[in-house]
DNA sequence: TTGAAAGCGCTAACAG
DNA sequence: CTGTTAGCGCTTTCAA
């Protein structure tokens, strides 16, 4: 059962014009200020050509009796909502894990404001198509974050007609309208050049085990690098849902008889995961060991030493999903391309920075210009 | 102009039947079963008295068609839409300031789980009244995180009959449905009694310029406690929602001729900034100095050392106003109170407490089993 | 037990 | 330039 779906109507008053405390409708509108409900419409929505002059009046009016339109009534009539769905496909078994968090906050933070600037307001929805809510909110059309293969929820969305765009490629024949995603590859690949180009002789990679498209093209980067620069891959894999397992990967990374010089971990927790095994085994960062890792939080300014990341800069991504659905719900610039590659920005820190400046000594303090 | 109400009617046909392709309706499912519209919408939502068989066929047949219902119409109809909205209130300029991260993004998922486990989906909103979308989505109620003291969007809710519940205290007179909020006046006691108790002579305080409650409470409590004990009060103050003046602050506050040997830090970053201006005053945690701050963030876990946090619970608090809206929503239990306060919890580790093991040899790696 | 009919509040044709 | 009218698709009395 649906929240909107056990409900009885409560207005038992037959009579509107003789109910005095429900809240004014249009008509009350009109009556009040003497015209029809038509000028009350088109005078509330900009529509028409009245004079100034109704146009002032019918607003003071509905001003005055608090009007305020009903939205159920013009979504009925108008076949659009202002709604916006937002989902996060998830791996484990909650109805949301959101593992990235830096990330996630920040693509729907610039997704929120983004669909709000153009006047949408966006809902956020599980990833289970199945369930009861996804029946009972009119939406006029749907973000999906890192859609899985063969996604039920896309296919049941677009089956509906409804756009659908996706942040993150859609793996398989997924028929999205539109999707934005990284080249993933390619910032992988930029970043190894670098750890290399710093001295790296052999690079590991903490890596997820699951099938998601980041993770795969990733880890695909990386192997094809090794295979080209002739290094043997170095790597360990866990699910990237459980926040322990990081830990104990990046230990066994650093344990292994043929322990890496530089370390890529794909997700956000692994800077610091890395640098509490490094520290574990005595290794200094950078002189021992190199790190990069994939995020988008702000603490890896701060740690010591701080930890060069990998941003895929999930605001701009947020903000272009939410252009480009909203061009597609509104019909704008039918051609213009259904998919779009933002690039990823390394920001270079300490940790990938071999043999500088020796930086065990106390540093003066920070000025706030600095950052 | 908001977003549904730039849009025209689409559909030209007038002749319902003849369409094609429009989406089914409830009047093409009763008629290709067979039965009137009534017998549908019953069979559907499980009301009425229909025979097993009618039900089973009429959902046979509606699921044949694809048939969805309309959530306009039915919201239009039963005057519910199933939708809550969920605002946070704003510091600074940008239309979403989201200080604490980690905080809100906890708060937020566990208010989206709570409400989609009783069949309601969450609309994130501005925090400006003024803003189009307001007027253009039917909501049954709102979440406010951390309203001001006459926050305008409350006080229209409010007058528009919406039940209204705060995630944070309201400050002055501000007329909520309920609100759910940690006791944070006893929470800073415990904690500073916590420090002293490890060895604190002289505990300073990392605070906001702000006038929300949360920070009001808090450093009020410090200066009664400051009072209790016979301490001068030793804080430095900065505008929370500025990420860098954080960090500033913190080294401000150890450079103090009357430097503390132990700080409370009121907002997420503080830990880290602490610990940086710690380390470049050659300070060790906690030898020199005791740290505590409050964030729901991860990392503090594997910091070195690794920083004692205090907790507000927000999936607690997500949950419990999601719980208390819905239940007035829906008018259950009316006589049921309307605050709520969650118990925060103090997560101690090493940088709260003092001279234990030395902890400055290499530890062995940690099992998963350990966390 | 089922069906016909009356709107929910609004917008957009189409008259006047 | 303004008003009348016909629905949007559904739920719910109320009568059959």
């Amino acid at each position: 059962m649906t929240a909107a779906g056990k409900h009885q109507v409560s207005r038992t008053d037959t009579s509107r014009r003789g109910s005095r405390q429900s809240r004014a409708g249009i008509r009350d509108v009109a009556a009040a200020a003497g015209v029809s409900i038509t000028t009350v419409s088109d005078a509330l929505n900009g529509k028409g050509r009245l004079p100034d002059a109704t146009r002032r009046h019918v607003r003071e009016v509905a001003d005055r009796l608090g009007y305020r339109p009903s939205a159920a009534a013009r979504t009925l009539r108008t076949g659009k909502s202002g709604l916006i769905g937002l989902t996060v496909t998830t791996y484990g078994d909650e109805p949301f894990t959101f593992t990235e968090f830096a990330y996630f906050a920040e693509m729907a933070r610039a997704a929120t404001s983004a669909a709000l600037a153009r006047g949408y307001a966006l809902v956020i929805l599980p990833a289970t198509s199945r369930h009861d809510v996804w029946q009972n909110v009119a939406l006029d059309g749907t973000v999906v974050i890192d859609p899985s293969d063969h996604d039920p929820v896309v296919t049941e969305l677009v089956r509906q007609g409804l756009p659908v765009v996706s942040d993150g490629r859609p793996a398989g024949t997924l028929p999205v309208t539109a999707w934005v995603d990284n080249d993933h590859e390619a910032a992988v690949l930029g970043l190894l050049d670098h750890l290399a180009a710093a001295g790296a002789r052999r690079i590991g990679l903490l890596t997820g085990n699951t099938t998601d498209t980041y993770t795969r093209l990733s880890t695909t980067a990386y192997l094809s690098w090794c295979e080209r620069i002739g290094q043997d891959p170095v790597y360990e894999t866990y699910p990237a849902h459980d926040p322990c397992a990081g830990a104990v990967a990046a230990d066994r990374l650093l344990a292994r008889p043929d322990r890496p010089d530089a370390v890529y971990g794909l997700f956000d927790p692994n800077g610091t995961d890395l640098l509490a095994a490094a520290r574990r085994y005595g290794l200094r960062v950078p002189d021992d060991l190199l790190l990069v890792c994939c995020s988008e939080s702000t603490v890896y300014a701060a740690t010591e030493p701080p930890i060069t990341t990998l941003s895929l800069k999930p605001r701009r991504i947020g903000t272009a999903v939410v252009q480009l659905l909203i061009d597609a719900i509104e019909g704008i610039d039918e051609n213009r391309p259904v998919e779009q590659v933002i690039p990823t920005e390394l920001i270079v820190r300490t940790s990938s920075q071999r043999r500088r400046s020796p930086r065990t000594k106390v540093s003066p303090p920070r000025s706030p210009a600095q950052d």
